[in-house]
DNA sequence: TCCAAATCTTGACTTTTATCAAGTGCGATG
DNA sequence: CATCGCACTTGATAAAAGTCAAGATTTGGA
């Protein structure tokens, strides 16, 4: 069966103490879904019909105004997004697609609010995730307000590659450079300049190959901060 | 006595429906002081102590790194402010400053967690609450990420005229133009230059005295979006 | 294997934004 | 009433970022 998810979708922060009979009530009328690369899964505005949960794969999360369109955040295995929409059942800020070949459990918004009134549990561990989310957005805009583009570029670049594996000193972008460009708020063009211009602190990129050779070189110029850089924080 | 303000903090849409009993354990250790303006309440990095509330006055909320600072939001009457540092017991990510004389009441942190876990009520406030914030801090991003600074002037303009009463074509602005100009993600200098090009669609300044004479050119400029500018959603 | 499409890069140029350096005007203060 | 300080403005200039156009490179089919 189906039932597979369960598990997964049980392992989540969010969903690890619910009471048995809740967290039942909340699979009852969820299902999973595979999903092919660059499908739109919600779109800005739409009402909040379902909590998502990424299982596999990864999702694009971006914004659009006045006909220009912007990437917010990409979310990966296992994480929800667009839960604070669900929980005060309104509109959503933002759209989503899958970057690639994606698993993704819904969960049908009502039924998280009826569980969420009913388990107290599972409240405090919205909570802890919906302030998490905050925070990580809050990082964002710090990020956006006091530094420039290539200070971003720096700073992305040492994250990821801490998020790869061991931490070695070469790394694959998880996407595109577009995409990548559009992230960090700037446009392709910019960033490759960016790149070139981070060569003078021994970052070489060959395709979606980055590789660091002076890591102490890259963070005396990136000044990579806790309060905006940890994940952790 | 000072327990004049625990009728305040209780018409909070976070407290309001807080048991008696939790609430006087919240309020016991929490107390009111007044502030003169331009004092630091808070600093970024350091452990969160205290849940604050403005009864009155105003509060800044901004952040540095790397000697820049910039204006991240205002928190004004009655609300609250670093919910999320504080539920997560992790230190703040931006630092806190009355803009004039102000009432803050404090409430332990330690308090607010305890009766946190105890009350299922008061841990739904919470989510409302942190949902909320969270959807501001996306807007905002999206404003920064979407628009350039003379549309994010605009529609702040716009914003602002709503907010004040009646909607009357003159308001003032809230703060001084510095604070503004950082709020905005801008210098000074731009500003001064981003109100003159506004004067193409009808906006003029004297001081802090803004008007609107012609709404609908401004609308047409700016281009509103509930999903970037909407308080409600 | 080769082609078509898409992505990425590069160069030239424009726009946007920041910086620096004077100024102006206003309000507080003695 | 004079003046000091501060916020704000203005102009000149520089830096950062975006746009446009053309190539190079990669990718995914046919």
């Amino acid at each position: 069966m189906a039932d597979t998810y369960f598990g997964e979708v049980r392992s989540l922060a969010l969903f690890a103490d619910v009471e048995e009979e809740n967290f039942a009530a909340l699979m009852r009328g969820s299902y999973v879904q595979n999903f092919p690369p660059q499908v739109e899964l919600i779109a800005e505005g739409d009402p909040s019909d379902f909590l998502h949960v990424v299982l596999s794969g990864s999702v694009e999360l971006y914004a659009h105004w006045n006909g220009r369109e912007t990437s917010m955040a990409t979310a990966r295995p296992i994480s929800t997004f667009i839960l604070a929409a669900t929980i005060r059942q309104a509109p959503y800020l933002m759209s989503a697609r899958t970057l690639e070949k994606s698993r993704i459990a819904l969960i049908p918004s009502q039924d998280v609010r009826t569980v969420f009134d009913r388990d107290a549990v599972f409240a405090r561990a919205v909570v802890g995730e919906l302030a998490h989310c905050y925070r990580s957005v809050v990082k964002t805009a710090k990020d956006l307000k006091l530094r420039t583009s290539l200070e971003r570029l720096a700073n992305y670049l040492i994250k990821e590659q801490k998020r790869s594996a061991e931490g070695l000193a070469d790394f694959n972008l998880p996407f595109d450079k577009k995409r990548l460009a559009s992230l960090l708020g700037m446009t392709p063009e910019n960033l490759s300049r960016a790149f070139k211009s981070l060569q003078a602190y021994g970052v070489t990129v060959d395709g979606a190959r980055v590789s660091i050779s002076n890591a102490r070189d890259l963070d005396r110029f990136a000044r990579p901060d806790p309060l905006i850089d940890d994940e952790a924080y």
